[in-house]
DNA sequence: CTGAAAGCGCTTACAG
DNA sequence: CTGAAAGCGCTTACAG
């Protein structure tokens, strides 16, 4: 105690903006900082009495370690840079949440940086992450071009892509089987009895639209039910080129009596269209992609394909810090959508 | 030109895991060091002639200043930590937006960790902020109480809260009207003839929500509407709350021809409980507080009082950076919401 | 188990 | 305009 009360008094307030570093510990202690430096991270051998003692005196000066300054020497920041296109994008929210939970957890922290989509910004943020020197870069976009790849490759540290267009050799990806769950959603419409299903896609060229696409033409196909190119419409990205594409489709003749869409924010809009004219889904079966928290919220509620998306940051962070941990991981992962049906979708009304 | 091939050519890469060094550039162009530090801040007088060569041999040996040398130095991070209680609110979204795009702007990352309202995860992330130096704090949540006010009020850096229910005098805010937002809400129910209006509160115990039914109880008073307790229902918060609260309200007798709700995310809900049973609006007229992106893709679209939460998260971002450059600004902003009418809101049905 | 030294990669007075 | 030195606050062989 006594002992304790003495130390802290030494430990006398430097000027205002210095925070009380290792040595000041040391000071009040009576040890070499380098002990200090021990006894904090447990770790290496230290007596017991001593380890105690200087923590205790850390902890009532109020001591944090600075991460900067072990950064500078142990050349690691536990720091992992995540970049978003559109920070905005409710998709993107619970693989945020999940990669976040993971690196928490693991004494990792995430820097966040929204690229909104310009390639400029984008350029900017993966060089501030370098400056800063962060473990590894997490890319979280489906619509990006592969424009910074460049950037990228030159950095030598592991990058982990989510549902990415960007497949080059130098990265790891997890992605959702697109073609699969597009197979699922559009079986479902035809084993309710639609034949006229049309397509809203991403007018961004994107694999995952490619991909689901690709998944639309092998249902149909499967069922012998022939490809009609005009009910393939590609839209702007957002509610709003849904609400377009919708009102494009139901000015046709015969009109599609289904339509499954790129993603739930498509949807979203392709729902508020097409009750402007038609019933959903007496009328209209509409079928999205992902399973945004809304979409059960929705009226009708929608039909779609869930994307395990919290489930899918973890997987990412998790394979992130194997990378950093030196361990073998596969390149490419990719884990399966399920559909959930709900009340978007139902037979078609006898015409 | 020949100058500058040699001096790439005597920079000879080292160990692996050694990034290139601001001494590495000094040797290769003939200088010292601290020279280089001031070519490449452009800043500080060095000859054109020098300050270029330095440049382009940086440049071409792939160079990137590191930051965790340089926040060591400058005793500056030019790191916002940003504090979510929950990233997979929507509400946060665009506040995040607006921050981050003047941060970066600025020369600033943010650094975002999300609480998961734990406030054991909230102390560990209050401390991973302080170790790792950053210079100012965003905290962003309705929900959480003081109880980590402590370990914030130790930081001796500026802290700046967003709707936060923390009103200690050692932070600064930037709060959205609350109770003004809530009378305009009212008014406009009041206006179209409603008299049995609901609210429907979160139960989380926040200031918001208490000022949200001030408004409430303030526009039913100047209206001579008497306050009826039964018509305020406390629910969970989301739309599952949302749900469970407006079936309760719908089994009263008599039964509220308009309900006002603390959120859209509760909105969300009664908008979907209340249409397994009665029409909206016909049969009752909702009101949102927040305006998400997906109020005006319900269905119906829902009439709600607009946060401006692109600009709050600049204000905040703004006001944050100003306070780092030292300058004064006032403790306290408020901004004031904006009813947005849509189509949940109507006169009452005669009965 | 502990100390002394060197180093991580910058910045910034201080000289010249 | 440029160099040399000291310092930011840690970690980590190397001795003892």
């Amino acid at each position: 105690m006594a002992i304790n009360e003495n130390s802290q008094r030494s430990l006398k307030k430097k000027n205002n903006h210095r925070a009380v570093s290792i040595k000041d510990i040391a000071k009040a202690a009576g040890v070499h900082h380098s002990t200090v430096s021990r006894a904090l991270r447990d770790g290496p051998m230290v007596k017991d009495e001593t380890a105690d003692r200087i923590r205790e005196i850390a902890k009532a000066a109020g001591f944090t370690i600075s991460a900067v300054a072990r950064s500078l020497a142990t050349q690691k920041t536990h720091l992992i840079g995540v970049v978003v296109t559109d920070i905005t994008d409710p998709f993107h929210h619970e693989i945020i949440s999940g990669l976040d939970k993971v690196a928490e957890e693991k004494g990792y922290s995430v820097i966040l940086a929204d690229s909104q989509g310009d390639p400029d910004r984008e350029r900017r943020v993966v060089r501030s992450f370098r400056e800063r020197r962060v473990d590894a870069i997490v890319v979280m976009s489906s619509r990006v071009g592969g424009r910074y790849t460049p950037e990228l490759a030159e950095l030598k540290i592991p990058i982990v892509l989510i549902n990415n267009q960007l497949r080059e050799g130098f990265v790891h990806s997890v992605n959702i089987n697109n073609v699969e769950g597009a197979i699922a959603a559009v079986r479902h419409l035809i084993a309710l009895g639609h034949r006229r299903i049309a397509y809203i896609g991403n007018e961004n060229p994107v694999y995952s639209d490619a991909e689901r696409l690709m998944g639309y033409r092998r249902a149909l196909e499967e069922a012998n039910i022939e490809v009609n190119q005009d009910f393939i419409v590609h839209s702007e990205f957002g509610p709003e080129g849904g609400i377009v594409a919708v009102r494009k489709l139901l000015a046709m003749e015969p009109t599609p009596t289904a339509v499954f869409c790129y993603n739930d924010m498509l949807a979203l809009g392709v729902l508020k269209g097409a009750q402007e004219v038609v019933r959903v889904p007496e009328d209209l079966s509409v079928v999205g992609f992902d399973d945004l928290f809304l979409a059960r919220y929705l009226e009708p509620a929608l039909t779609t394909v869930q994307q395990p998306m919290w489930e899918m940051g973890k997987l990412v962070m998790e394979l992130t810090l194997k990378l950093l941990a030196g361990q073998k991981v596969q390149r490419t992962m990719s884990v399966d959508g399920k559909l959930i049906v709900r009340a978007s979708t139902a037979a078609p009304s006898q015409e």
